[in-house]
RNA sequence: GGGCGCGUAGCUCAGCGGUAGAGCACUACGUUGACAUCGUAGUGGCCACAGGUUCGAUCCCUGUCGCGCCCA
């Protein structure tokens, strides 16, 4: 049956993955053929997800190097699989339950997981199907899930992720390499959790800045001079107040300070006395010290900074240095707090502590709420406006002097109004939820990232040093990122790491494996306790005790020790020696005093980002020692955005080496963005998002992963345009019709076997061989480089420039020559070579063609990739073809600028030729005169009225007569004369000075010259012809 | 403010010491045993600017001007 005349990719693409997915052709280890592995885990996608143009992008890039090692017959794996994507897939689940008026909190963890897991497998599988149009091939009976395996998992979702997670927990902890502190942390008052640094999106916004008067304590005043740069003095007065300006006036409620620069003499004077902060109930007004800080700039603003530690980042670390204390004013819905005591009593604590007669411990600190009675719950941009109100009713803001004019009776009034600036700033969102993040004192986990961050840098030192110097070795155990400018990226965050906080208060993901009991105090000697019982220790709630276990039966263990430890006093009436355990919801209400203790969980779930730090290890099946971990780890390449080298990478390299002390990778290979043809990022909000789907449904999978990789220039951002697809789509059909034509000359290997090399003697034949060669030496050279957009280009200037544009043609008139079948075998053989080298790039086309063109023994997705090179380069015939091909188009463009009739036919003579030239115009006579339509050649000289054509080692003249403009040829040959001249000049030049031909390379000298000869021949060539056309024009 | 980049043909970009390349777009002409999703020919560049190093600079160095991105 004829091939249909163009390719279906619609019809094709879905038929051909199932057929590679039915034969296990992904599967790991498949069409091994060597010792060498090769393995790449994906980036995994969020499990909620679906394929975006980035997406498609990586794994484009992916599935070229995973095919082009698989043909090559490596032990290959491409390990797939997703994340859980802790908040954003816990809102996608909310989202769904508001629709019908429901919340989270109206049901129980469990049955809101469960819920989170029928989501997951509802949506799980989109992004699978969508990575398989892309053709995609991983193995994905291996597909890995970073929740498989958790307790409350469903069928199906067995595995043993969530073990490698909590083990790496656990045993991170007992190195002290986890902690658990109060921090100040990014928190998403919608999420009711915290996030961390890298979730926070700075946005910038019209903020306004309130300025306020902090009135000295018990009326004291001092003189405020203000001097201007040449240190006059521009402004002596007495004041009893000291000025402050902020962007949020409720955290004011909070301040445990008011910070001066040490060198800024205008409030030396003040410094450690005490002032007022001017909100909330007049008779409790809370007094606060003045003192000296780095932080505050003392050209911005008034140059005082209040300090509200548990509500400002910069705050709490003048707070911290200066053991001010964090009141905690917010929950976790950012409304202003209404636990606790009545304000009265927390601010008699607060001037205590600010006067030095009390001191309190951290959690003492966050029980006091310095909330005034009457903002008690509210919002906290509502209690922003009552706090401004109630500051200006006081008169206490910093005012100036407005004008107004009264419109009818034109007089000016001057009045007093509230000074508040406008001024752009920045403002931290959170990234999923887009709700502005509060600064918030919480208890966290933390990952001690400094004592770990050793290793991840010095790996990446080492690899980009042997990368430096040409010694890189995949084996070596050292790490290289690619390009060089996303090492610099990973190192400058690496080197200036913050502790990582870890915890999250979400339900959806790892739960924390830590169990709180009480803790114990333990007297010297037996009191009675307020029950009545004599003993000589007590339960302290205040100051729970951790136990990390994988179990809870093992933090059972750990705490039936712990607090067997206590040695009981004789005279005690307890015993805690005979402490019994259980797991409970709140240790606090379960306390008695017969020792019977309730542990509880840490309600808290790991960042999502925990668990896929451990993906290169935990997808492989740590921490057992499967097969497959011996074999494939360390991985090879990890392809990935340059989004997620902080998020993703430079924890991986952290945590893998941490837990199994081995890079997880040798080679990062980082991309650029996806944009739009504009050069904007793709937003949904822009609307100007192309849908990988959509583009593939329309141009085929194969155009679309063309464009992606021909794109693909290291670190540079692409800009996608659909022409470009369409162009490459183009490109398919091109290598479709040169198949077609085979087909149609009887020039395909049906029912031949390997591809063997042909035994080919012309030298077109030859030629193309060589070409061939050429083209899998830069194939391999250039993927071996991660340069996809040479491997591409390669492809296509070799597919369409040379097989397709020459080789087709020069095909043509041998067909039924002598050569016709060495001709035909080359030609399937060339083709058979096109479609191996293609595969990798477009696998699709290029694996129908495969089968359509042969009975083969195996799918073109396992077909040897070719392992031959320059000794199949043929330097006559290159030579050869090199000059048939010039003088082709030489002829070609001359009968174009002399207009002639592209049907007619045209004599040639040959005026002068060297013997090289005769030989190959001999050789290649019907190819020359088929493309160039020409109808026979003689020698002689050149006729009257020709137009000249030179080439290296001779020249012809086509005669013209009555066809010719003798002003026209005239002016197309100086012009090219003119051409050659101003290069001859260049070369002359260079070769006149002496100390170019001293100090530049012999080989370049020697180039020269030869570029300089040539281009004289060529003149003197023109010339005469010029001369010729002078005598009769 | 700090860091990392980028300014090359109308557009999108390669190249990165030996006087510039591709794709798309554009113009003209279309015939030959696959292909109009095509063929042939052509137009188009002080390689941002100014200094420096060098026999030689689009390429290396310094500065200036524009433009991105990341982190504050």
């Amino acid at each position: 049956m004829p091939m249909e005349k163009t390719f279906n990719a619609a019809e094709a693409e879905t038929r051909l993955y199932e057929a590679w997915e039915n034969s296990g052709a992904f599967k790991a280890g498949a069409n091994a053929s060597r010792e060498d592995t090769f393995c790449i885990m994906i980036p995994p996608p969020n499990v909620t997800g679906s394929l975006h143009m980035g997406h498609a992008f990586n794994n484009t890039l992916q599935d070229i190097l995973v095919r082009w090692h698989r043909m090559r017959g490596f032990d290959t794996l491409w390990q797939p699989g997703q994340d859980h994507a802790g908040i954003a897939t816990q809102m996608v689940v909310e989202r769904e339950l508001a629709k019908t008026n429901r919340r989270r909190t109206d049901m129980s963890r469990d049955d809101f997981t469960a819920l989170v897991w029928e989501q997951k497998q509802k949506s799980g599988n989109t992004i699978i199907d969508q990575l398989k149009r892309l053709g995609a091939s991983c193995d994905w009976s291996r597909n890995a899930f970073t929740m498989s395996g958790a307790p409350n998992a469903p069928k199906g979702e067995e595995g043993n992720f969530h073990d490698a997670v909590i083990k790496v927990f656990v045993d991170m902890y007992r190195k002290g390499l986890i902690y658990r502190g109060k921090r100040l942390v990014n928190w998403d008052p919608h999420f009711e959790t915290a996030i961390s640094d890298l979730e926070v999106e700075q946005v910038e916004v019209q903020g306004q800045m309130w300025h306020f008067k902090y009135p000295l304590a018990g009326g004291e005043t001092y003189e405020y001079v203000e001097k201007d740069e040449d240190g006059n003095v521009s402004l002596r007065e007495t004041r009893d107040y000291i000025s402050i300006a902020t962007t949020r006036p409720e955290t004011m409620l909070g301040d445990g300070a008011v910070a001066v620069h040490p060198s800024d003499e205008r409030y030396a004077p003040i410094v450690g006395k005490l002032c007022e902060i001017p909100v909330g109930p007049k008779e409790h007004r809370r007094l606060i010290p003045i003192i000296t800080d780095e932080y505050p700039d003392p050209t911005f603003g008034s140059g005082a900074v209040k300090i509200t530690g548990a509500h400002d980042f910069n705050d709490y670390g003048v707070a911290k240095r200066g053991n001010i204390p964090c009141y905690r004013l917010m929950d976790t819905k950012a409304h202003m707090r209404a636990d606790g005591a009545a304000y009265a009593e927390a601010a008699a604590t607060a001037m205590a502590v600010a006067k030095g007669e009390k001191t309190l411990t951290e959690a003492e600190v966050d029980a006091v709420n310095l909330v005034p009675d009457d903002l008690r719950g509210l919002d906290r941009y509502e209690a922003r406006k009552r706090v401004i109100a109630q500051i200006n009713a006081e008169g206490l803001a910093v005012t100036v002097l407005k004008k107004s004019i009264d419109e009818e009776t034109g007089a000016e009034h001057l009045e007093r109004i509230p000074l508040v600036e406008q001024n752009k700033m920045m403002q931290p969102h959170g990234d999923r939820s887009k709700v502005v993040i509060e600064p918030m004192l919480t208890d966290q986990w933390f990952v001690d990232t400094a004592k770990i961050v050793e290793p991840a840098l010095k790996a990446v030192r080492d690899g980009m040093a042997a990368q430096e110097a040409g010694t890189f070795d995949e084996k070596a155990g050292y790490t290289r990122i690619l390009p060089e400018r996303d090492a610099k990226t990973y190192f400058h965050w690496l080197e200036n790491i913050e502790p990582w906080c870890i915890s999250r208060q979400l339900w959806w993901g790892h739960q924390i494996p830590v169990w709180y009991g009480p803790g114990v105090t333990k007297w010297d000697e037996p009191k009675y306790y307020e029950h009545g019982y004599l003993t000589d220790w007590v339960f302290d709630d205040a100051n729970p005790v951790a136990f990390c276990a994988p179990d809870f039966e093992t933090a059972k263990t750990q705490a039936l020790a712990y607090y067997r430890a206590f040695e009981n006093h004789p005279k005690s009436v307890t015993v805690l020696k005979k402490a019994t355990i259980h797991e409970g919801a709140d240790f606090r209400e379960s306390i008695d005093y017969k020792a019977r203790i309730i542990l509880s969980r840490d309600p808290d779930v790991l960042d999502t980002w925990f668990s896929s730090g451990l993906w290169p290890i935990g997808t492989l099946g740590w921490p057992e020692e499967t097969e497959e971990l011996k074999k494939y780890f360390p991985t090879d390449v990890l392809v990935t955005g340059f989004d997620i080298i902080f998020f993703w990478v430079a924890r991986m390299m952290m945590m893998q080496l941490a837990v199994v002390d081995q890079v997880p990778f040798h080679t990062v290979y980082v991309h650029a963005l996806v944009r739009d043809e504009k050069g904007k990022k793709m937003s949904k909000s822009l609307g100007n998002v192309l849908d990988p789907l959509d583009l593939i449904a329309e141009y085929g999978a194969d155009a679309v992963r063309f464009t992606l990789s021909a794109m693909a220039a290291m670190g540079r951002d692409l800009k996608l345009s659909k022409d470009r697809i369409a162009g490459y789509r183009n490109f398919t059909t091109k290598l479709w019709n040169a198949t077609r034509f085979a087909e149609m000359n009887g020039a395909l290997r049906r029912d031949v076997g390997a591809a063997d090399l042909p035994q080919a003697t012309h030298t077109v034949n030859r030629w193309i061989i060589g070409e061939t060669a050429r083209a899998r030496l830069a194939v391999d050279e250039a993927l071996t480089a991660f340069r996809f957009n040479d491997a591409a280009n390669t492809l296509y200037a070799f597919v369409w420039g040379k097989v397709c544009d020459w080789y087709v043609e020069f095909a043509k008139p041998l067909m039924d020559g002598d050569q016709a079948g060495e001709t035909r075998a080359t030609m399937a053989w060339v083709l058979d070579q096109c479609y191996i080298l293609m595969h990798p790039f477009m696998p699709f086309i290029t694996e129908e063609l495969w089968g359509q063109t042969g009975t083969r023994p195996k799918m073109l997705v396992h077909a040897d990739w070719p392992a031959y090179g320059a000794e199949l380069i043929d330097a006559d015939a290159d030579r050869e073809m090199n000059w048939v091909i010039a003088l082709i188009e030489d002829i070609r463009s001359a009968r174009m600028q002399m207009h002639v009739p592209a049907g007619l036919k045209l004599p040639i003579v040959m005026t002068a030729m060297d013997d090289r030239g005769r030989k190959a115009f001999a050789d290649n006579q019907p190819m020359i005169e088929r493309l160039a339509r020409l109808d026979g050649m003689t020698e002689g000289a050149a006729p009257r009225g020709s137009v000249t054509v030179a080439v290296e080692g001779g020249g012809f003249a086509i005669p013209l007569e009555g066809v010719i403009d003798i002003a026209e040829e005239k002016a197309r040959l100086s012009k090219t004369l003119e051409k050659l001249e101003k290069d001859m000049n260049g070369l002359r030049g260079r070769l006149s000075n002496p100390k170019f031909v001293d100090s530049a390379p012999e080989e370049i000298v020697e180039e020269t010259r030869e570029k300089l000869s040539l281009a004289e021949e060529e003149a003197a060539k023109l010339k005469a012809a010029l001369a010729r056309l002078s005598e009769i024009g």
